[in-house]
DNA sequence: CGAAACGGTAAGAGCCTCTTATCATTTTAT
DNA sequence: ATAAAATGATAAGAGGCTCTTACCGTTTCG
């Protein structure tokens, strides 16, 4: 019925008008004048009614001229397009969703985060964070492409990426008993005032699990569980990545039995592939901590 | 560099995602099931980006629901450009520019122009008109695509096509003592204050031509040579088309000898072939006008 | 568990587009 | 004025692109 038009005669016009000529045109082109003259006169059949007129001369017919800038606007839409689309495939475009945990989010992503828009400086990144329920939630539900979290639980539409190890330790003030060991068995907590948070769960069927019994507060904030520590309150767990350095009266002391860690990693969709910015930044954060993915 | 895409694979990625599959999808294409298959994989490796998902689904990558719109918007610029075109070809779309002297204008252009809408209800046409100079040089000057005119002058540039013989007469008022006679010879003019207008050179070059040199007025305007006629001031001669016929007492008298007649007809530039609708109105004048075309 | 539907792959036919070679006509230069 | 150069058109053939037919492996559904 409507005919169809190849983007590639529409540019030989072009080519023909501004060069003023068939040869010039197929020159410029890097074609020969006779693949010129065959595709307008393939076009012109198409249309069924002439572009140029015959006599020898390359000049447009009025109907000629009512094509030019309409030819010229649809080839400017498919190279925009052609353009911005390899734009996004070379990473020189686009933009990805993140979700990380707290600590994940405060203590890597403003160096993973700096690095990369340094690398791909025209792509955007926006970054939540949230308990690793959350991260995983908003995986599943696409809301994000990639999450950087610690493992919650299996699900077989995600897909779980380690990236590394992050061990469990007691964090107390400096004036507390416990403050100036290298090392610390369970046995020892018990009887200090515990409080347990978000990540204390790690320590669940563990031979540690006891102790989360005998925990008086579950402060799932990190902000007011710093302010109970430094308070003098009471002491708790946590992974190391998540200890808040920041606050000088406060102790980090590994766990050494039993040694309990969490696996970071990035988390996915297994079904959905990434859009080339978030293949991007995975590809990014696999090579930044310094490794070959573990085996997936 | 960037690379070309065509039109059909992107049809053909739209028809994949609202037929839901590519069997569908060629079903509803008119193609095989492997000719999608393959397009859509040529267009991939084109991209360098997966559109659809491996595991034989018919879903959208990421990357593929990022270019699912923008394919779309470039194939509806296409197809709008495709129709646009295709009804300017079939003269359901366009617009045209004429000039015609003035007896063509009143007299022959109402009901054509009435019977060439009615064919060709969505063209626009403009009129405009003017003495058979100011028509040559509309049309010379390409500021009209059509000329209905009697031949001024020969020009190599334009093409005239004649198409009717419009024979001079006498005009004078009803109570002149010519006014009842049914044919003239140029000899009984003599002596009767004549009248010249801008008709009047198709006297030149005639045996009445000494009548020119007698005439004491030279009237170019139209209301005002009737104005003349009408008072008495004296009588004209005028081709029978350009005789108004709306003046009761006004009588038009055909001149015998010498016959002199001029030839009305359509003017058009020789070099550039006309556009759609102009070859619209060419065509349904000469038909309309009887007539195989005169020898050009 | 068999049948049907899904998408992918391989081989070949046919068409489309390009190149080479040639022509007729017009323009330019001597 | 005539030779030389440039214009666009045309014919034949090579090569590539896009289809079809035929087949495979997998998944889905009675």
């Amino acid at each position: 019925m409507l005919p169809e038009l190849k983007i590639q005669p529409l540019r030989y016009v072009l080519a023909i008008v501004d060069a003023g000529g068939f040869h010039a045109a197929a020159r410029q082109l890097h074609r020969t004048q006779p693949a010129v003259s065959m595709a307008v006169r393939e076009l012109e059949q198409r249309l069924g009614e002439p572009l140029f007129e015959k006599g020898g001369k390359a000049t447009l017919t009025p109907f000629g001229a009512y094509c030019l800038p309409r030819f010229r606007a649809l080839i400017n839409q498919h190279d925009r397009l052609s353009r911005e689309l390899v734009a996004q495939v070379e990473k020189r475009a686009g933009h990805l969703d993140m979700a990380a945990v707290p600590s994940v989010a405060s203590r890597l992503m403003p160096r993973l985060l700096g690095d990369f828009i340094a690398r791909y400086p025209n792509l955007r990144v926006s970054l939540q964070d949230g308990n690793a329920d959350f991260v995983s939630r908003m995986v599943a539900g696409g809301e994000v492409d990639l999450g950087f979290t610690s493992l919650w639980q299996q699900d077989d539409d995600l897909a779980f990426l380690p990236l590394m190890h992050d061990a469990v330790g007691v964090v107390c003030r400096d004036d507390h008993p416990l403050a100036q060991r290298q090392a610390l068995d369970w046995r020892e907590l018990q009887g200090h005032a515990l409080i347990r948070n978000g990540t204390s769960r790690l320590l669940e069927g563990t031979e540690a699990a006891p102790l989360l019994a005998q925990s008086a507060f579950d402060i799932s904030n990190m902000i007011s569980l710093t302010a109970m520590l430094v308070a003098g309150v009471g002491i708790t767990t946590l992974p190391r990545l998540a200890f808040p350095e920041e606050y000088a009266r406060l102790r980090f002391i590994p766990l050494a039995t039993p040694y309990v860690e969490r696996e970071l990693g990035l988390l996915r969709l297994r079904q959905r592939s990434l859009s080339p910015a978030a293949q991007a930044m995975e590809a990014f954060i696999i090579h930044e901590l310094n490794g070959e993915p573990a085996a997936e």
